[in-house]
Formats: structure tokens, sequence, C-alpha cells
DNA sequence: TAGATTGTTAATCGATTAACAATC
DNA sequence: TAGATTGTTAATCGATTAACAATC
């Protein structure tokens, strides 16, 4: 891996979705693949995808492409998918316990501990096998249990206190669903879904559909 | 509202950004804003948000700013939220649940009208008081119920044919969440949610957070 | 009027694409 | 070896930022 200096965020966007392909295609039993193949599968031009993999190393072979296992190796470790993520989940309504039984379902990198929330008959619950405590006891969970990841999936007014303790109990990152930018006076990294931002613009194009 | 020429996707992406300011600030009682005291607040530059909004048309006022309350408005005009977009979701599973008591309980621009799925024991239920239909069913209930958007929440194995029975449908737009590039052949716009590729950047910038 | 702030043009910066020598 | 395809440099394209005249 050489990756000196900054990388720019439009590359590190890419990255998963090079994942993605490789893992389709290696279960799909493809052993090698060129940039020029995997340009028209995934959209991106062959050029991109070679500077893309080249700020990293030259994963590569001149007259034969890349190996499609290592190549998904690599671009895991890039990632940093070589280690299990304990997540918590502050906010237990749908989403919260959707985000759960997506992430238990999905992979083997990520594990949810536990899920939080303020309401009374959510307290003591289990969801998708994971028990519902009272976010109260947030801050005392966390000092006992270090964690990885933090994800908010409360309401955009509750979402910054979610933060503020999230950051205070020591998590690494922050994965936020409510529709708000939170202050991040640390350089924790926090990585925005804004469900509603995304379907505004979906609603931009479908009025707008020359502009695509 | 000039809008000629194509207008970039990075300036689409900042428009529900802006709304979800104006909102704030109108709630909370601001009548006048100025391009850089919406930059303190975003984090855009002045010049990036006057750059941005001069592509509609000019709606602020030398010396003055803009006003909240007709910036907010015509912002709503560009993205398109005079009308109230009819939408189904393909996949009843907890995702589309989520999705279902999100889009119900958040804003009056939008409107499920049925969910669907292929389990027996999930279709004829209710969820957040919308029926689950069969995805069978689906293409007559299109025929019979215009729809402007449709949600797929399907495993990625059946995301492909979700989206091809929305699109024979004829929905004007795809809100996707399966972890897949879906074939699109006509212009219909396609939204995607990749929560996983968003996970696997967010695992990046925890493993490298010199990088932020 | 004087001060503030826009609208808009020009300059800069960065990201994407093209090209090709290196090399498997 | 000949053909294919990478790694990498240079050229292009587009987006962001700076600057300032226009004007409220």
């Amino acid at each position: 891996m050489k990756q000196e200096g900054k990388i720019s965020s439009a590359v590190i966007r890419r990255l998963p979705r090079y994942l993605r392909a490789l893992e389709d295609l290696e279960s799909s039993g493809t052993e090698r693949i060129s940039s020029g193949e995997l340009s028209k599968l995934i959209g991106y031009t062959a050029s991109q995808i070679r500077q893309d993999l080249n700020h990293f190393g030259g994963f590569g072979q001149q007259g034969y492409g890349y190996n499609v296992k290592d190549l998904k190796a690599e671009i895991g470790k890039i990632l940093g998918l070589g280690q299990k993520y304990k997540m918590v989940i502050v906010g237990s309504g749908r989403l919260g316990q959707a985000i759960n039984s997506f992430i238990s379902s999905y992979s083997e990198n990520f594990c949810v501990t536990s899920l939080f929330d303020v309401k009374e008959d959510l307290i003591g619950k289990e969801k998708s096998g994971v028990l519902i405590r009272d976010f109260a006891d947030l801050e005392d969970y966390l000092k006992n249990n270090p964690t990885d990841i933090g994800v908010i999936t409360v309401t955009k007014e509750s979402a910054q206190n979610a933060c503020d303790k999230l950051m205070a109990g020591g998590v690494d990152g922050i994965w936020n669903f409510a529709p708000i930018d939170l202050e991040n006076t640390g350089s924790t990294p926090v990585e925005n879904v804004h469900l509603s931002d995304n379907l505004h613009s979906l609603v931009y194009y479908i009025n707008h559909p020359e502009q695509i």
C-alpha cells in the first residue's frame, strides 16, 4: 500500500463499489479482470479505475489485468475490513431496527451490541436478538463496552445530544441518519445518510428528465 | 427560473441542504439571510451559495441578502415540491416498513399508497396504515393506480425484477436501497442509497483519521 | 448617500480522461 | 516473441473560489 498524501473523498467513495463488483465476480467464478472489463461492468472509465487503484499500489499485472481474489482482498484491507466493528444504535424505532437487522444479516464485519432508546415501553425488549437499553445508561455502557461505531437514528431534535454522548463515550465513528449536520469539534469521522435530501434530488430529476 | 443548459448534479445535491437550512431559519423566525451567514451555517462558501442559486435565477437583493421565506419557496419550486408524490414500496421487511413510517411521518409531499411483498404471511397485513399486497399484483395495481415513485427494499437478487416491474408500470422515478446497480434502459431517474457502501467509507475514515 | 451584499466574470484548483512507454 | 494491459504522465475538463462592478 503506497498511499502517501491525502486521497480525495471521490476516490474513497468508489472503493466500496469496486469491492462489490469484485465480490460478484468472485462468486461467479471469474479469476481475472482487466480495467476495461471492469469499466463495462461498473461504468467508470478504465482510466479512472487504474488511476484509483494506483493511489494505493500496483495491484495489477501488465498484459494480464487484475486477479479478482487478490484485488478484493487488497481493497478490503485498504478500507479496514480485516476486523469486526462493534456498533451501538441510538434510536430503536423502525429505522434503528431496520439498520440492526440489516447489519446482523449482511456482514461478518459488523456487530450491533446494543440498541438504546428513551421510551419506557421499548427499554428491556429485544430486537433481532439485541437488547434495547435506556439511553440514560449509554455513557456507562460505552465506558464498560468499548464501541467502534455509533449509529444515530433518533429525531433531529435529539441527534446532537446522542452524538455528544457517543463522542464522549469514545466511539471512533458516527453513522448519522438524522436530517441535521452534527457539530463535530473533534476529528471523529461522521457519515451522513440524509434520506430526505436524497429523495428531494430524485424528485428534481423526475421533474427534469432532460437533465439526466 | 432561468435554468438553461445542464446543471451539474453537484449543484442539485446541494439544493435539499439549502432547503433544510431555510426551513430551520424560517421556524426560528429569521426573515433574511446573506450568503455569508448561510455559509457559516451550512459550511459551503458564500461564493458557492450565490453561484448555485444563480443557476436558477436572481433570488437575492444587493445590500440585503435573501428573503428566507421566498428563497425556501423558490427552491421548493425548483425541486418540484409543489405536488404530492404517490409511492409504492416493494419489499415489506424492516427497511421497507421503516421507509414507510418515515415517509408518512415526515412530509406532506409524499404518500405511500401500498406496500408489496412475496411473503404469504405478510400479504394482507397493514403497516402504519398501509396495506401489504402480493408482489404478483404489482403490475395490475400500477395500471389502476398511477404511481410517481417506486421504492426498492428487497434483496439484491430480487431488485432488478422489482425495478423492471416498476418501470413497466410507469413509475417516474426509482428510489433503490438494494446493493446493486440497476439496469435502466430508459431515462427513468434512479436514486441509490447504498447503505453498505456508505458504511464502508466510514470504516475507511475511521482507519485513516489523518485523511479527514 | 454610504454600506452591504448580490450577480457574474475571471482565476484557480482539482478531478477525470487520454495517451503511451513499460512490461508481463 | 507478439499481444495485451498496466502504471503513470500529460492534457482536458469541470467545479470551486476569488474578485469586483452593479445596485439595492
